[in-house]
DNA sequence: GATGAAACCTTCACCCC
DNA sequence: GGGGTGAAGGTTTCATC
């Protein structure tokens, strides 16, 4: 179980962060091996888990969620039954998009997906001042994503 | 280029995002149509670029990028120079894996993803800091990642 | 939206270095 | 240990209904 990753490894890595769906066949000729061993490669990479899998990116603006807030919380008490209990509320909460717990503070920082200010106010309310131990929240609105990957690329 | 999107197309998008290498056999099969019919509709998708394209999600522990860092960056003068000339530096640092111009003060949010503290102190000083124009730097380390979605999935 | 056939891709046992 | 080959089986694609 040691990730030992040479430099045709991390060419299919790089290769399908930027393509996911590349057939074995074309990702062969990218990173010059044969379709057979490169399959190898990709299986035995997955099973290791550091291709955790594969998705499709969607647009959000497109889907009617042109609009991200970043949401940080502070909860009341920094008891783990309060965090069990918020990250279970955030995990169903289909507007939350990306969730971090913090150092110093215990405060969460969250990106949220909505439709406009309407649609944000409605999560606030109806979702997230709902769930218990919330004692602070403060919002920030981007203007635009600058650069949106999903893991480091050389 | 009307984003007309009905039931079967929605529950597409959700199959694909959960994993982006489906066949279109069995994503047929999961949405109730024949693998022809549902091969149109992806084209079509992606040609709508409401599927923007497919990507492999990373182990970013395994490949040697486990801890992440959140940088609020302040520039001195917010003329759109400055703006064009960081942003060009921000997308070649390829540990930088999120970036956001935030309302506000004309600030980025930074997510960066580093080996250790002595990787993310060896980006603050020899790549964050000799960017022109940045005016202060304050950094967030997050102990673990709560939710990571990539847009809304119901 | 479905069908079917041709082209293409994946997979695996097997061989090789 | 890894890479290549080829053939069987599965998948995609497209014209057609």
């Amino acid at each position: 179980m040691e990730p030992k990753l040479d430099e045709i490894d991390q060419r299919i890595i790089r290769e399908l962060q930027r393509d996911g769906r590349l057939s074995h066949q074309d990702l062969s000729e990218k990173v010059g091996l044969s379709p057979s061993p490169c399959a190898r490669r990709i299986k035995r990479l997955e099973a290791e888990g550091i291709i955790k899998g594969y998705i499709a990116q969607i647009d959000e603006q497109r889907m009617g969620y042109g609009m991200s807030v970043f949401v940080s919380v502070k909860l009341d008490k920094q008891v783990d039954d309060q965090l069990i209990n918020f990250e279970k509320a955030i995990a169903a909460f289909p507007e939350v998009v990306d969730c971090w717990l913090m150092t110093g503070g215990f405060d969460y920082l969250l990106r949220v997906a909505v439709a406009d200010l309407a649609d944000f106010e409605r999560f606030l309310t109806s979702r997230l001042t709902k769930v218990g131990g919330v004692s602070s929240i403060e919002s920030s609105i981007p203007v635009r994503r600058v650069k949106d990957q999903r893991a480091r690329i050389y």
